[in-house]
DNA sequence: TGCATTTATTGAACTAGTTCAAGCTTTTTT
DNA sequence: AAAAAAGCTTGAACTAGTTCAATAAATGCA
């Protein structure tokens, strides 16, 4: 098993001693799940934590007239989880499905309290990973305040060029709350602007 | 000075001790904000973490046309900072303004770190706090994907009754991402149909 | 108190994005 | 390899929300 990317995502947010890392690595266990599985139902309580080690995934709501809004697309190095489902072990509002043959790290509740308990610098590591995911997320906001369609779609995908090569216009239509037929017309217009 | 409304807030998040409470609180130094002073401007470092006591901000981006848009408004109970700006030291995307003769208890980046280093039980406090408000920034997203702008703004006024009767109109159209004027339609429409 | 400034309302013309429907392409299943 | 299913593209008609302009109302200030 490698645990190398999961390493150095923490070692993204604290500095931790390798046989620390190692220590912390222990408490991980690894699941292949494939093309289309669920990893998590809306109703259901979220009862793990997810590093993506291989493939993609899509996190996303179902309303009560059945859309789906893609929240976000987690590929290698990301996280799935519903976070408050998790912390507070309650039904999620969210639903995870693997849109890819898939590979994740992941930890139970009981584990990452354990986790929490035996080595109290994992508190500070998670501490400012949510704080640095809360910036993220204000920064989504504003962006989707601030940018029309067509400057979203470009956004996205010259972020996430990666993602944006292995997921469906559908999904992409999803993420930034548009249909798929805009994000066709968004697609006609920047090749004939450009050819 | 009275702690009691920020000892309830972090008592939210963890159980702490009557005496770890108040030993927490000596770290908390109140300040006075006339209406209309800046707090932080987009540039600035974040230097301070505040709570509300009294009175009412705005926390906002201006992008490069001048435009601001409200990213939330931060009433009695509620924080004010730029959380990226705050733990990096580095320069800060958003502004913080008072809208109302204010009362905030602050924390300085170094009394913040010594705290977490005195106290680690705060470190839990703090990363609790910060996945909640992860949790919080992905439902406010799907909401605005799922709902129309009447039915973001209805919304609005129904979840903050309180701060909806404090602010302008303006400013709930900034935070709605939507016109000052289609607010006043949206409100002219709610006054016919229930008339 | 009166003047200046900001804020709210309303309407008419406009635009970004949706909806629906049809035909075509690609992927999945058998 | 064929059939089925899902996804993509395009156009025409529509709608939610914007823009601009003008007027009225509220607020701040000297």
């Amino acid at each position: 098993m490698d645990y190398d990317l999961l390493k150095a995502n923490f070692s993204r947010y604290t500095e931790l001693t390798p046989a620390e890392l190692t220590q912390v690595c222990t408490y991980y266990q690894e699941r292949h799940i494939s093309k289309g599985e669920y990893v998590l139902r809306k109703g259901e309580v979220c009862r793990f934590e997810g590093f993506v080690v291989k493939g993609c995934f899509r996190v996303f709501t179902i309303d009560d007239q059945g859309n789906e809004r893609i929240l976000y697309f987690a590929a290698e190095d990301w996280w799935i989880m519903e976070i408050d489902s998790f912390i507070n072990q309650t039904a999620s509002e969210l639903s995870v499905q693997a849109i890819e043959e898939s590979t994740i790290l992941y930890i139970t509740y009981s584990a990452k309290q354990e986790l929490y308990n035996t080595l109290p610098k994992v508190e500070r590591l998670f501490r400012i990973m949510s704080q640095t995911a809360v910036a993220a997320w204000q920064r989504r906001l504003i962006r989707n305040h601030s940018m029309d369609a067509e400057q979203r779609y470009h956004h996205f995908i010259t972020a996430y060029p990666e993602i944006a090569r292995r997921i469906t216009n559908r999904h992409i239509a999803s993420y930034l709350g548009i249909t798929p037929e805009f994000v066709s017309k968004i697609r006609k217009r920047r090749l004939s602007n450009k050819g």
